[in-house]
DNA sequence: CGTTCATTTGAGTGCCGTCAATATAAGTGG
DNA sequence: CCACTTATATTGACGGCACTCAAATGAACG
């Protein structure tokens, strides 16, 4: 895989979030990424663990999650092309969680010494990175929103159609009505905090109303107009302009 | 108010959170800091406000929150003493959330524009700041799984603990039995996910077990042991060691 | 072609929500 | 300082969303 290729999705995702100018651009083209293939359902760093580098996704698709005590996991993200989900390792030394793959992956490594040496010499780097850790946090909070607030229905749809959001800064084009969304139904439930059983009650429900259809790994919308008024999704926290 | 006392519970806080040469501290003391008075219960910044200055704690207590469309609300983190916590405004120019104060309190604020100046010229103090958001991401990520997978009880022991463990960093000195949480029931039952009803029972049902007292804007703890197994709290994710 | 994992469905239970009313505390003006 | 107003806390009755336990079906894979 070339070089080009290999930061394509991150540079156009931080382009679509933060202004860059060409020598910003050229150093973070510059940096040295070792790309690793990563079977599905696989743990790259895990809760406890002082990882040496970060990891962009290059192809496919990631989770990060937290287990508690009691066994119970909650699943608080999902990961696209583009992103770089453990960016915070760079600053908080020990993992407080569990980043692993959905898919077979392609996944780029960048030492935290690359980073440091990049993000000191070039302030306006340091501010994108910065700024892209702050988009996740705003996703957090609309995360905790939906879990805490909405009913199961309208949880799982927001979560799709923020996926479906998101792929588009990434992909381009337009919001397609058949998109990715490679989770199982048990991990369903644990990015919703429900039963993989309600998950599956939730699914079905959805399907017959004939408002969206979640299966094999897909979502297929069938009525945008009643999935947006359930969803009740607004894309502002999302921050892809980086001029707003 | 004198300069020092306004940023000491800053620099306590940043300086129990990361390493901080004397260069940096002094230049974290000559940022110009308005110093105002609020009411309780009053809207710092709101939800679509584009702020153009951070908001420092010096006394009182915050909470950050959203709301839907349904006109439910959701807290999503609260903020004591030397905590900034709209400094994510810096880099996201657009409030995708609510901040306010939950009783009178002390407020410092700095413009933007200086800290932005303080931080390309001393990227240990950004790595700092930059720090300080990502832990805030972190408390973000445990309120998830608290609202997603604990059973309310455990939710509300848990927020609890955190926040006492978070002023031991500011005030110093050992857990104490009772400490500040002036939350109402209502507002208990928004940052937990349940309605005001239920959040009543469950305070109930703790004081009648002997395990806790919530009441009057106060926790008094009643069996630290029973506590602290009900909690299942691991500080692990507050990140207050820099070395670790 | 058997093993394993994911999905689906049923029956019964319980946590938590809604609606409603009352009590208590807190604050305000006379 | 008391009457009045309002916010907060408390309790009861009832309903429903979501959980548990359990089993069956379907899909994937070596």
């Amino acid at each position: 895989m070339d070089r080009d290729s290999v930061v394509a999705s991150l540079l156009r995702r931080l382009e679509t979030v933060s202004k860059l100018d060409p020598a910003d651009i050229a150093a973070i083209r510059s940096l040295p990424i070792a790309v690793r293939h990563w079977a599905g359902a696989r743990a790259i760093v895990s809760d406890g663990e002082r990882p040496s580098e970060c990891c962009l996704i290059i192809e496919g698709f990631c989770i990060r999650s937290k287990s508690t005590e009691a066994g119970q996991r909650q699943i608080l993200s999902i990961h696209i092309p583009g992103d770089i989900p453990d960016l915070q390792s760079l600053h908080l030394h020990r993992m407080d969680h569990d980043l692993s793959t959905l898919v077979p992956s392609t996944l780029g490594f960048i030492s935290h010494a690359s980073l440091r040496t990049l993000t000191h010499a070039r302030p306006n780097v340091a501010d994108a990175l910065w700024r892209d850790t702050l988009i996740d946090a705003a996703i957090f909070r609309e995360w905790i929103v939906n879990v805490g607030q909405r009913p199961a229905p309208a949880r799982l749809v927001h979560i799709a159609l923020e996926l479906r959001r998101r792929l588009l800064s990434v992909r381009g084009g337009t919001e397609p009505a058949t998109f990715e969304f490679p989770l199982t139904q048990e991990q369903i439930g644990e990015a919703l905090g429900i039963t993989p059983v309600h998950a599956n009650r939730i699914i079905r429900q959805l399907r017959e109303d004939g408002i969206v259809d979640v299966s094999r790994g897909q979502v297929h919308v069938l009525d945008e107009t009643r999935l947006a008024e359930l969803a009740q999704f607004d894309d502002r926290y999302l921050h892809q302009d980086p001029a707003a």
